[in-house]
DNA sequence: TATGAATGAGCATTCATTCAT
DNA sequence: GATGAATGAATGCTCATTCAT
């Protein structure tokens, strides 16, 4: 019984989550009322408290699942044999980010823009941006270690400050995409391409 | 009159603004309460709606003051002139934007992160900032263009996307430096400069 | 089967009961959930259901449980055989209160205190409590009448009245007990005999 | 201006809490809604909220205001010039009790019986009511020890416990007054005076 | 009998905005 | 222009009770 209870109640918060993505994707983490979670989630009031201890514990887990994700997608490509060049693999991270099955794709990008503010003003969403933000580093810091290794970037180049403009380039993308709706992965990372190659030809 | 009576109408704005910002700073737009602005500024809550029509036009006022900062910066920076490889145009502006007197600098930022979540939902404040947004990017091809033109940048590159590249890095510095606090503009175009010179040495 | 049955009956009512003294001490009638009679009494939301109607068939159960144990300590005094002195009476029963076995005698005191502010609005507890104030004054005038008769108490005195006094006398005890902790039986007594005896000496 | 604001505020506290006192007299502290003192008020929610911290805030209020009327009335009558009998100053304290002006005096003898269970269960008016039961206990005790000085109590007499006793009637006689609507404080200082009197007449 | 997830009406409280002075 | 008491719709959350299993 523990096992259909276990999976039960992981599909509960997960159908609450998915409502929540949708409500906040629109409105935003304060103008969505509890109200809407509900009624997305087709749900009773009483349901969703069984699940979730609050608002605020759902805000934090909507951070978590958003701004996880682009972690996950990087540390997945990492952990794939190949040694790539930076650019490559922030493209293809950017690539992915725009593919998410599922769920829409844009609305947990909202998402986790939403959470970048909160992070600044709730304890619990920073620590979850913040452990994410550092691991994004540390992992780009690695393949950027290792693309050094195979001489596809400069030896000279400080591994540490190269990931933290890469991680950087990231909230840049989405930002513009989901503001302009202009860019592609590839042309964006054509434009780092370009300044990386050699001047005067 | 109309002197005096149009200085005293601005001054009142900036005050209840600058009141905002700090409040805003703190909680986010939807967690301060007009109450927190009204305290903050020393007024009446009678007296805030003589000078803005209510809490959604304080919230487009201070999207328009925060956005708007860092374009204004980069225009500034273009207009004087010597040609500038775009890296070092990158991290003057970044450099400036640590720097704004009067108001804590730290302030307006967090005040611009609650303004990328808000251009999500609301469409005024979306037109406010995807006009700063293009107008950045705008300057900022500008000066890739120039600085090609004098041999600092592969003509090969493609201005708009690496304009895109270099704007994209900016909300990423932002976000890093308030929820991390560990870098600076100095360190953080190193990156870029890192990747930019040849490997192999 | 149905003594098995009426025994189980009669346990599990007991055991809610119990849960639900413990409860009541702690937090009020109304401040009590359901939850958490249902925790205390190990029990599950269900079963409570299946031996009470609902909570204010608890509550009434509860009221006649503690305003019971007052008249019930008394009318078994005045069953036994030597007549007393009504102050006394009043003592041994304000010390029989004090020891209930079993359950923390407090506990049920403060649910009685509860029982007095409920028989205020809800019908059927002024029921229960009316009738148990009226056997407690009705049992306490026989225990006057009778100690006149014995030449223990001035002939010209009311036993109606000196009933409703000697009864109004233990809702103050188990009030200062409850509140001020510092009041045991025999001082209480005390100040009534002091009352008492003739004056000018 | 501060003289009219502060008349201004005591006179919506007393508005509210007189609307208070008619609500809880009727439904008790918890089964009044604050909707219930709203309306009862003939203001709007907003209002109430100007004047009380919250619900509890309300609660403490009416604890003071219900308890600390019965110590009022015996610290009135102490204060006047001759010395008397405890029975008649306990029947002239049990007489004015009932005769409150303005306000229904069964309303607030209600409200008194609710604060009792409340003290047991909320730090802040358990801390009212130990306060001006204590109170009510010294200025009894002063009225013995003055009577005894009088020859109208016998020197014996233990004053404090003397005074436990006589406060201890109180609650009894509002009880008994509430619940069975059958006490006149003279029938029930009567019977105090039938046991004082010597017996064997 | 027994379970405990689900329900949904009801509650205390907040807050943007107005308007009589 | 300036004030701040007043408004009342809206919000997050609770909890007594039910019912499919």
């Amino acid at each position: 019984m523990p096992r259909v209870t276990e999976q039960h109640r992981a599909a509960r918060r997960d159908q609450i989550l998915a409502a929540a993505v949708r409500c906040v994707a629109r409105e935003g983490f304060h103008k969505t009322t509890m109200a809407d979670v509900i009624r997305e989630a087709d749900l009773s009031a009483g349901a969703v408290y069984l699940y979730f201890r609050g608002k605020d514990d759902i805000i934090r887990a909507l951070a978590e699942r958003s701004i996880g994700r682009v972690a996950h997608v990087l540390v997945a490509m990492q952990e794939q044999q190949p040694v790539v060049r930076p650019e490559d693999a922030l493209q293809a991270a950017l690539e992915e980010l725009l593919s998410t099955a599922g769920e829409a794709a844009d609305d947990l990008l909202r998402v986790g823009v939403q959470a970048w503010g909160e992070a600044l003003r709730d304890e619990a969403v920073h620590a979850t941006v913040s452990t994410q933000l550092r691991r994004l580093r540390h992992t780009m810091a690695d393949l950027v270690r290792r693309a050094q290794a195979e001489g596809l970037v400069s030896k000279q180049a400080d591994a540490e400050s190269a990931a933290a403009l890469l991680c950087g380039a990231i909230p840049g993308f989405i930002l513009q995409r989901l503001v302009l709706g202009d860019l592609t992965p590839a042309s964006y990372v054509d434009g780092l391409r370009g300044l990386v190659s050699p001047a005067g030809r």
